[in-house]
DNA sequence: GATTTAACGTAGCTTGGTAT
DNA sequence: ATACCAAGCTACGTTAAATC
């Protein structure tokens, strides 16, 4: 299939008696790496880990994983030849590089710091050998190097030093690039700057046990042990959140709401999902608008628009559009996330989902205090595999209310919007639902992306529901399973979320004045949005 | 086929309670 | 005494399912 190879690999395996290399010949042998390992490297990963020159993500491979546990991806393949070298020549020169930019080495700008960030699937495939083999290359390599999968590294280092030159004292030590800044690092300078953002920011503390001050002797004003392996880590994530608090005492109480409300579980599942089925797929100009949303920043088609179907002035950032009853959209959203919820529900095994259904039909109406509840309706009844009944009620809000104080209020504490609306399912619906032994579960949404908080917990016992049936040999399969299960499920929910927002806002754009009628956005976003539409049936589980 | 009803989600009001 | 806050409740216009 390639008409040209590179090189294999060329790597020391691990000892082998004298019979076993004699028979393989000079040929190195072929590495071969787990699936276990494979997987692991991925799992293990700190979220968030910068692109490469594919431009791909921890997030984006960990897509192409089997989701059954078995060895059968494509992408695994793809680890595996990479990591032998059977991989194509141009594939290979591609990975070799990697992708650039520059920071200043000095306050005047007068030099540039090159940096370069290899690609994720190099990277990948790096931490994979690491975890099959560091040991060994630990073992192998021994005191004479302090990098390959060696914690704590400068550290041996320099106790390294000292020991020999304690042992000779005549010889010397050459110190090549001398200046490198990560050995030239100034503890003191670390905790000076660690304390600095922690008086910043109230919420960060200092505690006692923390590996920063455990290593600081008061009274002689140095370190006696050095800090922990992820102290500059530590120190940039207290510098962020002192500066997230500084830059949100900036802004006003709208834009503090929106931020709360664009965080959280699975808030931002959506931006990273890959289009690869009709749930996950935005139409161009439907996806321009919902990132204009997320960021409040005034959408170009609201500019021209003049009047809601209600009468209200339309907002160039979509607010009224989003809150707005009238006109439909709203409850078409609504059902759309109830859409997803049920295809989700509809996913699993043995699981019986019936939709809008009222409590008559339940069985309340036999008991008289309840009459009254028997003609409420509920978005969702399922009974799970596991033996739980339930009843859910989805619902969408927008969090920036036009209520000062609720503004105010909403702006302190994240996700309060979505626990207000929850609270109010639950008053409604949950006293008849315990009546006919059913167990309710509000299903929130803020418009931003931001469920609440019972919603995030039905959403993570859906996922053990699903990989119940399964048997997996380690419970680190089973947790990267699940990881996935979960991943999927935050984007089918979110993706649906944010299209039905955005679409909302986007036709209410194209509303005329006090126009009304059944809400159509096939008319009004073209053929072939309303085609992609018609994707829905697609199967995702 | 016509009518009724519940749902959609926020605004705006009242009430009762707490902090300054 | 005043300001502030949370909770409870109703109204609003449109839609679609349920019911007559």
């Amino acid at each position: 299939m390639f008409p040209r190879r590179a090189h294999p690999l060329l790597l020391r395996g691990p000892p082998q008696s004298d019979s076993q290399s004699q028979s393989s010949g000079s040929q190195s042998p072929l590495l071969t790496l787990s699936r276990d390992n494979l997987l692991e490297a991925i799992r293990s990963v700190s979220k968030g880990s910068a692109q490469g020159v594919t431009g791909w993500r921890y997030e984006h491979l960990s897509y192409f994983l089997p989701r059954d546990g078995s060895a059968q991806a494509r992408i695994l393949r793809i680890a595996t030849c990479l990591a032998r070298g059977d991989a194509p020549v141009g594939f290979i020169s591609l990975l070799v590089g990697g992708r650039c930019f520059a920071l200043n080495k000095n306050a005047k700008g007068t030099e540039v710091k090159p940096i370069v960030v290899g690609d994720v699937l190099r990277r990948w495939v790096m931490r994979a050998i690491l975890l099959e083999f560091g040991v060994q290359f630990e073992r192998h390599l021994g005191p004479l190097q302090f990098a390959v999968h060696t914690r704590a590294d400068t550290e041996k280092l320099f106790r390294c030093m000292q020991t020999c030159l304690q042992q000779f004292p005549s010889s010397a030590v050459l110190n090549l690039d001398a200046s490198n800044a990560f050995n030239a690092c100034d503890r003191q300078a670390s905790k000076r700057e660690y304390e600095r953002a922690e008086s910043a920011t109230e919420s960060m503390k200092l505690k006692a046990h923390h590996p920063l001050r455990q290593g600081w002797d008061a009274q002689s004003g140095c370190w006696w042990r050095a800090p922990h392996t992820q102290e500059q880590q530590r120190i940039t994530d207290a510098l962020h959140q002192s500066r997230r608090v500084f830059l949100f005492s900036k802004v006003g109480l709208s834009e503090r709401v929106r931020l709360h409300s664009c965080s959280g579980n699975g808030a931002s599942a959506w931006l990273s999902a890959i289009p690869s089925s009709g749930w996950l797929r935005f139409p161009p100009a439907v996806y321009r608008v919902a990132l204009h949303i997320r960021l409040g920043l005034p959408i170009l088609k609201m500019r021209r628009a003049g009047v809601c179907v209600c009468g209200s002035p339309l907002d160039p950032r979509g607010h009224h559009a989003q809150k707005c009853p009238n006109g439909g959209g709203v409850h078409w959203r609504h059902e759309q996330v109830k859409g997803a919820f049920t295809q989700i529900l509809r996913g699993l095994r043995h699981t019986h989902v019936l939709e809008e259904t009222t409590f008559g039909h339940l069985g309340v109406a036999m008991d008289s205090r309840l009459t009254e509840e028997r003609n409420k309706r509920v978005d969702l009844f399922a009974s799970l595999s596991n033996g739980d009944t339930l009843l859910t009620d989805v619902s969408v809000t927008f969090p920036i209310s036009s209520d000062a104080s609720r503004l105010r209020t909403r702006s302190k504490t994240a996700g309060a919007a979505a626990k207000t609306k929850s609270e109010e399912k639950v008053w409604k619906y949950a006293v008849a639902a315990c009546a006919v032994g059913l167990w309710f579960v509000p299903l929130i949404f803020e418009t931003f992306g931001r469920p609440d908080r019972e919603t995030v917990s039905f959403v993570k016992e859906l996922v053990s529901v699903a990989s119940l049936r399964a048997g997996f040999s380690t419970e680190g399969e089973l947790m990267a399973v699940q990881a996935r299960l979960t991943d999927r499920y935050w984007k089918i929910l979110g993706c649906t979320l944010q299209r039905y927002v955005a679409i909302n806002v986007l036709t209410s754009a194209f509303h005329g004045r006090g126009q009304r009628g059944p809400f159509q956005p096939d008319s009004l976003l073209g053929r072939e949005f309303s085609m992609q539409l018609s994707h829905e049936r697609d199967r995702f589980v």
